[in-house]
DNA sequence: TCTGGGGTCCTAGGACCC
DNA sequence: TCTGGGGTCCTAGGACCC
């Protein structure tokens, strides 16, 4: 059996969650910010014709904004999710191997799917339209026999819409074309300094690319490069992965609305985000054995002193207790704290992630006691999965002065009755 | 005034062992 | 005179992705 990637990709993914609620709002340049109203993280096609960049700071764009009436959204990430499980599922009923890539793409097994694999092109005009109907979002889809090509073939179709959102490059002369006619920095798993040093040896374009000698510049520039040349002619070296593997470290950190330099306030946004990470790992049934807490002064500001600290306790007991981690991150800050500097970011990071199942076999998890406070963890965990931030640890503090700013938040349309949208 | 957050994998180099 | 070499493990940092 043939093997034929699709990669189904979402266009504008944030903006176009955003959208689906508000029709008014078609045609019009639309952005979403990044945490703390930061940055322009997602674009609708009319920002992208305005050449307003990824990533620019708001305050850079702000006359832009008033000139062309942009509506300006903060991110709101319960949206996104569930409409991201509404694609996906959407997307899972044409076809059964799938892998959810980000939040707003997948690979799928389209060799697999007879009705999909003997007219490509069709079939993925019928799943676009369907998953555009159902979920309001519009998606691209590319097919190729490696997911590079994939990639390279979502990249595409999205800037010439005379394709209608669906492009085949298992077609040799298409895959032929676009190798020379599509930029070297956009080829999946070239970064900048990829880009660069090639551009320094005199590989300008994908098809130059394809046709290095493989070996060579593997040794040169790793594995992955040597994946990626021959993913670009065809080869796959990037498989499926139906079960993806449980993550190894959660992440969790901001920006503070405020900067501050009291311990107190500092130490409530560690027990926050301790809160926050904590909770996410005890949904996938895991436990951790290295809590890392960080945090530091601005980058950005030219005056006053740079400050950084950051500082591991691992734990010989997995653990899940939220106040076990709160109790262990408050010492690590206190272990580290310096009077006198402005924070203004501040995160923690769970590693060595190990699951329940495996620490339950452990001699030493199985007290009255451990168990008792799980099940309390697993009170809470309920009670905050119907309403988020209902029964909270007072480390956190109550008013939270650290949370990030949010002026443009839209409602939370599917995870909250109070916001659901009216129709009149 | 104002510049995001969450991940993974790979590699080089040091420590240590025999 | 001549002063090894191979292997493993760990860690920090780089690079990439969305």
């Amino acid at each position: 059996m043939k093997k034929i990637i699709g990669l189904a990709d979402c266009n504008n993914f944030f903006v176009s969650c955003e959208k689906a609620f508000r029709p008014d709002l078609n045609g019009r340049p639309v952005v979403v910010l990044s945490n703390n109203d930061g940055c322009v993280i997602s674009r609708s096609a009319e920002v992208k014709a305005l050449k307003i960049p990824m990533g620019i700071p708001r305050f850079k764009i702000q006359h832009e904004i008033e000139k062309y009436g942009i509506a300006v959204f903060s991110s709101n990430f319960a949206l996104y999710g569930d409409m991201s499980n509404r694609v996906m599922s959407t997307l899972g009923r044409f076809t059964p191997d799938l892998e959810q890539y980000s939040i707003d793409e997948a690979f799928f097994n389209a060799g697999a799917v007879p009705v999909i694999r003997d007219n490509l092109t069709e079939a993925g005009k019928q799943i676009r339209a369907y998953i555009l109907k159902t979920t309001g979002i519009p998606v691209s889809i590319g097919f190729a026999t490696s997911k590079t090509l994939a990639k390279l073939a979502n990249y595409y179709v999205k800037k010439h819409t005379e394709y209608g959102g669906v492009l085949d490059l298992t077609d040799d002369e298409m895959k032929q074309k676009l190798l020379y006619i599509c930029p070297l920095s956009d080829i999946w798993g070239i970064g900048k300094q990829l880009y660069e040093k090639l551009i320094q040896m005199k590989i300008k374009t994908p098809a130059d690319l394809a046709a290095s000698d493989y070996i060579r510049m593997g040794k040169k520039f790793g594995v992955n490069m040597q994946k990626t040349i021959m993913e670009l002619n065809g080869i796959s070296c990037y498989d499926f992965i139906e079960n993806p593997a449980p993550r190894k470290s959660i992440m969790h950190s901001s920006t503070m609305g405020t900067p501050s330099s009291m311990f107190e306030i500092v130490s409530q946004a560690i027990c926050g985000h301790i809160s926050a990470a904590a909770e996410s790992m005890r949904k996938d049934s895991q436990k951790t054995c290295c809590l890392t807490i960080f945090y530091r002064t601005g980058v950005f500001k030219s005056s006053g002193d740079f400050f950084s600290a950051s500082r591991s306790q691992t734990f010989c007991t997995p653990v899940s207790d939220t106040r076990i981690l709160m109790h262990s991150g408050i010492r690590l800050l206190q272990q580290t704290w310096k009077q006198g500097y402005q924070i203004s970011k501040v995160g923690i990071i769970l590693s060595e992630l190990v699951s329940e199942e495996h620490t339950q076999m452990s001699m030493f998890s199985n007290t009255e006691q451990t168990v008792q406070n799980e099940r309390l963890m697993k009170v809470i965990d309920s009670i905050n999965s119907s309403d988020k931030g209902r029964v909270f640890f007072l480390g956190q503090g109550i008013n939270k002065p650290w949370s990030s700013v949010r002026k443009f938040q839209s409602p939370r349309y599917t995870t909250n009755w109070n916001e659901i949208i009216r129709v009149k």
